[in-house]
DNA sequence: GTGAAAGCGCTAACAT
DNA sequence: ATGTTAGCGCTTTCAC
């Protein structure tokens, strides 16, 4: 069977009366331009025809698709799965449609993901960056696309951001240490040059190391990537190097995971041998053998977050920058005073 | 600045050719009805211009969108990451746009999704039902929308389906367990009417237990959800109901890594003492500090296997229905021969 | 080879 | 209160 919809000339023939009127039924944008008796004889074919409006025509019409473009590195990831999640949830509440525009990690494929979402007609993009130079989103937005960054913030982009302060999450996490005594702090970290916020990170671990009057020694500070391997990586690298260190600050929830598991095989104990900090609060990070303490993102409202900025910058040409502050959340995996998974569920399942 | 499109008609004029030829350019279907001169001036123009043809207004007028649906339960998930990811990339390959239309878990929001997916003019769509009666569905595909059914299998919905044999994958995690020794071997499962899924698991694990002439013990059989928490109350119920349980299988990784906790808690060691197998293999899986063994299920290639059966739909009107065959992933969880995420890392990292 | 005209489903502006 | 006309950006006849 062929697909064929119903439009607005077929409920306007089988309601005898002119398409106008049926659009004009549908659009409450006229209150009482219609006689009730219309209105319900319109209303009763529209459900008898089941008939559906056209949001492409509309669009067409309108020089609108109601459609926001997502371009994110990848979906499959519990990062950007919440961040989505977030996006789409305020999408919906915004009667707004989520398209995908999503690259594999590679940087600078940033170029197609967003020209394909352009070429859709979004009304808008929001905009995970991994270039440190987004050629093509500088062009769009020059060209007067509406565009907001999230959780990534790039100088030479004339477009709100919405994200969290990532330097300030790591100095937080990195004075916990501090404070909790440690001296031979170590960074895991991301610092390729394309990776704005893992070069915040750094600087936040750095800037409180020196607050502490603590010289910072660069062989405590390791590259890793946004994943388990280089984390694991990293740890038994950071071993090699100095085996002094107390404490660790991984850049990532993803890192630490991985730094833990190299720590269990080569006989390390978390906390008691070393303590460790993540970030991003990642799903699994809570249900871990040793609970990770870790700088909190409130990734989903995030996420909603953009979709109001977009929002604002689409129908006011304008949108103020959203900075969310991170939450420190203390587990285990630096002892002391933490809580431990245990006492958490307690809490939840009594909650 | 107020975000214009540059049009057909903009480019035209600029070239001094009609709107037509210009079309004729864009579309290769016009191999050489148009002269090379023309041609090239009109490219030059594009160019110059930087025009990007309107994909909603070529679908106004073919009546297609070149937009699929994607109806899940919702994004932030580990699962439906994977799932999604596959599918992005399978209509990136087909040139369609991926379009959410998740609804949150609530059983029966599946309504709101579709509809509104449907209104917005999807080719087709691919849907993960959470119904065991979905209505919505059933009336979209009786009009004639394409839908392919991914993961579960509705009985009385008429539309191709692509996923993995749930029943046989519980079945070889099953017959695994009794390989090894095991006897009393419970089952952590999902069994709400609303999940065929779980329900073909369960049955799996119950026709194992058959052909090897084991009787099926209802105090074994503990009901879940598709998370952590409620893993960790399930594996509580089961230790309350019998202590002398030596073998867990669980029909989900989430479910597996709570009941994982709750023996940690209740100093159960796995898999020394209780041996543990999952479903799902999700990412994490690999990096708990007992490497969980599993059923995989090959996610991002059911993603777009999905969306080659929907092109297919679309444009053939028919397509066949696709059955994974699920795969036992042997790690530590259950001891003996299983490979230890140590062995298992050297393997990644060497290779 | 190229162009003119019609129309996809809808809404806005202007009648009546 | 209802209808007529025009046009959104594009492709598809059908002429030239």
């Amino acid at each position: 069977m062929i697909y064929m919809r119903v439009t607005l000339s077929d409920v306007a023939r089988e309601a005898g009366v002119s398409i106008v009127t049926v659009s004009r039924v549908i659009n409450s944008s006229y209150p009482e331009k219609v006689s009730n008796e219309t209105r319900l004889k319109v209303l009763e074919t529209i459900e008898r025809l089941n008939y559906r409006p056209n949001v492409m025509a509309r669009g067409l019409q309108k020089g609108r698709t109601y459609l926001i473009g997502v371009a994110i590195v990848r979906v499959a990831d519990s990062f950007f799965g919440d961040i989505l999640q977030g996006i789409h949830d305020g999408a919906a509440a915004a009667d707004l449609g989520v398209l995908l525009g999503t690259r594999r990690l590679d940087i600078g494929k940033d170029e197609s993901a967003l020209r394909e979402l352009q070429s859709r007609g979004v009304d808008g993009i929001i905009y995970y960056g991994t270039t440190p130079n987004p050629k093509t989103a500088m062009k769009l937005v020059a060209e007067g696309l509406p565009l907001v960054q999230i959780c990534n913030l790039h100088d030479h982009l004339n477009a709100p951001y919405v994200m969290v302060d990532h330097f300030r999450g790591a100095y937080m996490a990195t004075e916990y240490l501090l404070q909790l005594g440690h001296r031979r702090i170590a960074h895991i970290g991301v610092h390729g040059g394309a990776d704005p916020q893992g070069l915040q990170r750094l600087a936040g671990y750095q800037a409180a190391l020196q607050a502490y009057g603590i010289e910072i020694d660069e062989r405590l500070i390791v590259a890793a990537d946004w994943n388990w391997e280089s984390g694991y990586l990293a740890m038994q690298e950071l071993y090699r190097r100095c085996k002094d260190v107390t404490a660790i600050f991984a850049s990532s929830d993803f890192a630490a995971v991985g730094a833990m598991r190299a720590c269990q095989v080569a006989g390390i104990e978390i906390p008691h041998d070393i303590a460790l900090v993540g970030f991003d609060d990642l799903p699994f990070s809570a249900w871990l053998d040793v609970p990770l303490t870790t700088v909190a993102q409130p990734k989903e409202a995030m996420g909603q977050a953009a979709v109001r900025s977009l929002v604002g910058l689409i129908e006011e040409g304008s949108a103020p920058n959203v900075m969310f502050e991170p939450q420190l959340v203390i587990r285990a995996s630096c002892g002391g005073n933490g809580k431990t998974r245990e006492s958490r569920l307690q809490d939840q399942v009594s909650g």
